[in-house]
DNA sequence: CCATGGATCGGGAAGTTATCCCGAATATTA
DNA sequence: TAATATTCGGGATAACTTCCCGATCCATGG
């Protein structure tokens, strides 16, 4: 760790850089090699210099931090990145990360947080400032996984029967009570019910269901009520 | 920070506390008072010390770092929790942060990630180790939401693995998977939907979805994407 | 006309899951 | 320590699922 980590702070305000800067300098670990005022010339820069870290304002003149650190990702994925952001909502967070970045501070941080930040991400590190709520990070962490990903096409093979027993057993009926909303026998259902979730690919009540909530064959706003 | 922070250490082997205590003892601002070598030990240490921060291993003999999470989390609220673990997966790391941890750090990481994650959680900032990819923390970030409430006099019946049960069921996970998931036999599983069902008044799978939504246990704007 | 194929309807049998009722082993609390 | 609550799981039966099968109807094209 006796190398000096170089950084390019790409911001549109110059006393904001400046900031930035005299802050970084008081690690000697870090090293601030160049200064953009834009998304553009914060990418010719970064190709020049190659420089460890970059750090983006989340909001340039020419383009979003976001959309340079998606390209800056792409053409130099050795290269870390920090966004420097006033926002601290929910939804610029999960878009930076997604994007790639590895770091995100608010402005209104101490300065400490940033050199925190920059220490985590510089080692390669997620780092999220606690400016951000835990019930913001707890959420985040909701989501689960797995794709299966759904297209209408698929549900479009479905025979007009076959759809008119799915929205039933979407809204949560069970096969017999479909059955006697549609004077089948129960054990039809349950055979249509099969080819559907053949069809659609799905092995369970409850994905059929995030199936129809996904097409909009069943509105689950209405829950919440 | 002229001040040290206080740091209680979880963990069934004697020897990786000793390690731990090694590395964290490197950085004068923390120090260690107490070491326990289950999560009943550690609660009780955790009464009695009130440490700023505690360091829990995710598998303890007597249950999971994931439960004690929880309960610390439930009676010390001021209290940091930084999970170390053998896991780098998903399913552990977001369960974590649910729980209230504050930080997450694999073990086979450097000590100075320890010491980093330390400092970080300290103030408050949440850290995940570099073990963790990319592509991880991007599934993590996909769902911008809201924070979730629950406040409901039924739901407040339920005894804490009810709760637990309820939560993975309303997600739709079978009993079979919620059994492997909380390592007991589905027979338990089933037991316990029984009586969730029973105390709330629901009598199918899909109306529990429906009551969790209601809730916020789940968040079904989620199955929209 | 009638063969073809899809859609709808249902049965049978085997496997899986739910339901209800019970008891045992631990906490927790009085 | 006694009483209570919680968690865990077994057993028996009912209910449901799954897979495979066949019957009927009906439109289409040879």
């Amino acid at each position: 760790m006796a190398e000096q980590k170089s950084i390019i702070i790409i911001d549109d305000h110059p006393l904001f850089r400046e900031g930035l800067k005299t802050i970084i300098s008081r690690d000697d670990r870090f090293k601030v090699v160049g200064e953009a005022g834009s998304g553009h010339e914060g990418l010719e820069m970064t190709k020049r210099l190659k420089p460890d870290l970059v750090v983006v304002d989340i909001s340039l003149p020419d383009q979003s931090g976001i959309q340079l650190t998606r390209d800056l990702r792409r053409h130099f994925s050795e290269t870390k990145i920090l966004i420097v952001s006033m926002h601290s909502k929910i939804d610029y967070i999960a878009e930076a990360f997604q994007a790639g970045a590895t770091g995100y501070v608010v402005k209104e941080s101490a300065s400490e947080r940033l050199l925190q930040g920059l220490k985590s991400v510089a080692k390669g590190d997620y780092y999220l400032d606690s400016s951000v709520s835990h019930a913001v990070v707890e959420n985040l962490m909701k989501s689960p996984l797995k794709a299966a990903k759904i297209t209408d096409a698929d549900y479009a093979t479905l025979t007009p029967r076959e759809q008119e027993v799915m929205r039933f057993l979407a809204e949560g009926l069970s096969s017999k009570a479909v059955a006697e909303k549609l004077f089948i026998s129960p054990k039809t259902v349950e055979n249509h019910r099969a080819n559907i979730m053949n069809k659609l690919g799905l092995h369970s009540t409850i994905e059929l269901v995030r199936y129809a909530a996904k097409l909009g064959l069943i509105d689950v706003d209405l829950w919440k009520d």
